[in-house]
DNA sequence: GCCAACGTTGGC
DNA sequence: GCCAACGTTGGC
């Protein structure tokens, strides 16, 4: 079983649209990043589990965790021209994007904090808090996840 | 294949 | 809202 962190910007889904989806499970649609595309169609397995770390708000860190519901498959919003993610380039015979679904697992007492996070030398490697990192799919390593666990409480 | 221009991300 | 850092695009 693999550990990831997925990016999301609470003002448009966070953790707690994920607790009021039916099942509370979501397809994780909208990466486009190739790099992110990578870890989603190949990368991510059945039961990985996944933290929720919010972006762009005012309790910027990680929301909570989830778990990888449905492997690799392809998204959808990239053939639909009324969606903000529609991908003009894309051929459906060979589609350029792919998602996931989650389901939520948990969801921590406080948001633990970047702030904190950048704090604990002991997560320096840590690619989230490498300068400029802009993933928004990204592995962490079973050493981190288990900081980061004991951290949140 | 290079690289300047551009658009986006995301913390602050 | 600012702006550094990055990925992508497209002309050459």
């Amino acid at each position: 079983m693999n550990y990831w962190l997925f990016k999301t910007e609470p003002d448009a889904f966070g953790i707690n649209d994920l607790i009021e989806r039916p099942q509370q499970t979501e397809h994780w649609d909208g990466v486009r990043n190739y790099q992110a595309r990578n870890f989603l169609r190949n990368e991510i397995k059945l039961g990985d589990q996944v933290f929720l770390y919010h972006s762009s708000c005012d309790k910027v860190g990680i929301a909570g965790i989830a778990e990888v519901m449905k492997e690799g498959y392809v998204d959808h919003t990239q053939f639909d021209p009324d969606s903000k993610y529609y991908d003009p380039k894309s051929d459906p015979d060979k589609p350029r994007w792919y998602m996931v679904d989650i389901r939520f697992k948990r969801k921590f007492d406080h948001i633990l904090s970047l702030q904190e996070i950048k704090a604990n030398p002991a997560l320096a490697d840590m690619q989230l808090v490498q300068k400029g990192n802009r993933l928004s799919v990204m592995p962490v390593t079973a050493g981190e996840w288990k900081i980061l666990l004991a951290m949140a409480g």
